[in-house]
DNA sequence: TATTATTGTAATAAAATGAGACAATAAAAT
DNA sequence: ATTTTATTGTCTCATTTTATTACAATAATA
């Protein structure tokens, strides 16, 4: 790296020391789900995104903030799922090699070269006609299928693989599908949607009957152009209004049904 | 307070800056689910078991290591459930007059003023012939039914909600009842157990049939000395290895048993 | 017009749960 | 010593839920 043209690094007057986010992004396409990962430019590192806490900012926005700013997805529905709290959660080799290779001047005391705990999100999108953009700090950013991630910087392996349970956990509860699936989606989209969470087949029948019964669908027009068979419907989600939060929840499911 | 004896505080070398824990401390003495509130001396300022990390210590040690200083609860079990990052989450009066009240001379860049990230969690313990103890800094603390809190600061009654809320999720999942009575108990305590942490009665037959059929209590010898009546079988778990954690796990119930 | 593959639903079987009945029994009362 | 009492463990039957199979409906293709 040539030594003149040095850049300016974000200050520790901004942000909160030790204390990082990552995020776990899952994507379904109709077809897989996927995760977001990114690589450090020059480095060969991939990362989860994350990002840190500005001292002024609840840490749920300063998660919102820097998914916008790392992969130019925004108002996307997102839940924390667990705090890494290793004091062994440090990488300053990784870290300095990473600011170096996109011409930062790092000083040995440089805050992002600390130990950090880090708070962990997982983010729900139907990636259909999104392309995620890298932010100025010139990583690359793309979608892995759960099964060939590249080998993860520090503990992000684990973090992905915590997520996913997490994630199986809630799916049932949260109503994952909301969230991975376009506004109108037919069964067998939404069969397969809990089939890649879970990782295993479901019985189509067992799974029809029991997606009908809970009373959160809403059965549309039919989609032609499926093939030599009958059509299958089109169904969305019901809007329920459960709890307290559910306005914004609503938001939520709005801004992602337009995305 | 006599302005003289001033006390030395923490310093902010020891610890890291705006992240700290808060503990919801679940207790079952065979009737009732209570948990542990500690009182600021001379404040009237009731609050959760909490604390700050030290700079080279796992957050998960940091609670284990602070629930033991300040309540004499050593090894009890713990699990991380959630973290509380809204930037609202500082009161500098409070914390100011909490240490002006124990004697301690607070400068107005004090680190413990600042805004603080916590890191929730829960423990479950069987209170009987448990006493705690308040630590040095001359709090009080005790056992208090989850429907006769006191007034709690800061947002500590909803960290409290969310944990109990935890708790009934992860009631099958996490064999609750498990560190919650001593190693030997009846079906009736362990039902007890559930209605507590549920909020509802359950049907005694069909709560026997469940837990019997479940394969994870070992049956032993009667209890005798219970009353007028046929006298119950006594449970105990079975301590199954089920992942790469069952030793640890293992330790924990141990442990648990021997209090 | 027949063929094909898939969909929606009904029919049936199996499993889980709810609800009640009842005999067994340990301690207390007589 | 006998009866009474309250609770426990288990069984039965009813109801609900879930699994499995079967099959008619149908949109595109041959």
């Amino acid at each position: 790296m040539a030594p003149n043209k040095k850049k300016q690094l974000p200050s520790i007057e901004e942000f909160m020391p030790h204390l990082a986010y990552d995020s776990v992004i899952f994507g379904f396409n109709g077809q897989q789900l996927k995760i977001l990962i990114l690589e450090y430019q020059n480095t060969g590192f991939f990362a989860l995104p994350g990002g840190f806490v500005k001292r002024n900012e609840n840490v749920d926005d300063a998660v919102m903030r820097g998914l916008k700013e790392r992969t130019g997805l925004d108002n996307i529905y997102l839940e924390q799922f667990h705090t890494f709290g290793s004091s062994s959660r440090s990488a300053p080799e990784i870290m300095r090699t990473i600011l170096e290779a996109n011409d930062y001047d790092v000083e040995d005391d440089y805050w992002m070269l600390d130990r950090f705990v880090s708070i962990a999100y997982y983010a729900l999108i139907n990636f259909n006609n999104v392309e995620p953009k890298p932010d100025e700090l010139s990583d690359s950013i793309s979608w892995y299928p759960l099964d060939q991630l590249p080998p993860l910087m520090m503990d992000h392996q684990e973090i992905t693989e915590k997520a996913l349970e997490i994630l199986r956990d809630n799916l049932d509860k949260k109503l994952v599908g909301m969230k991975l699936l376009p506004q109108k989606f037919t069964m067998k989209e939404l069969q397969k949607v809990y089939e890649e969470i879970l990782g295993k087949k479901l019985r189509r029948t067992t799974f029809q009957r029991k997606m009908l019964s809970k009373d959160i669908l809403v059965r549309h027009e039919k989609l032609f152009a499926g093939g030599a068979h009958k059509a299958p419907y089109l169904y969305s989600f019901k809007t329920v209004q459960t709890d307290q939060k559910a306005s914004s929840e609503i938001t939520h499911q709005t801004i992602k049904n337009t995305i």
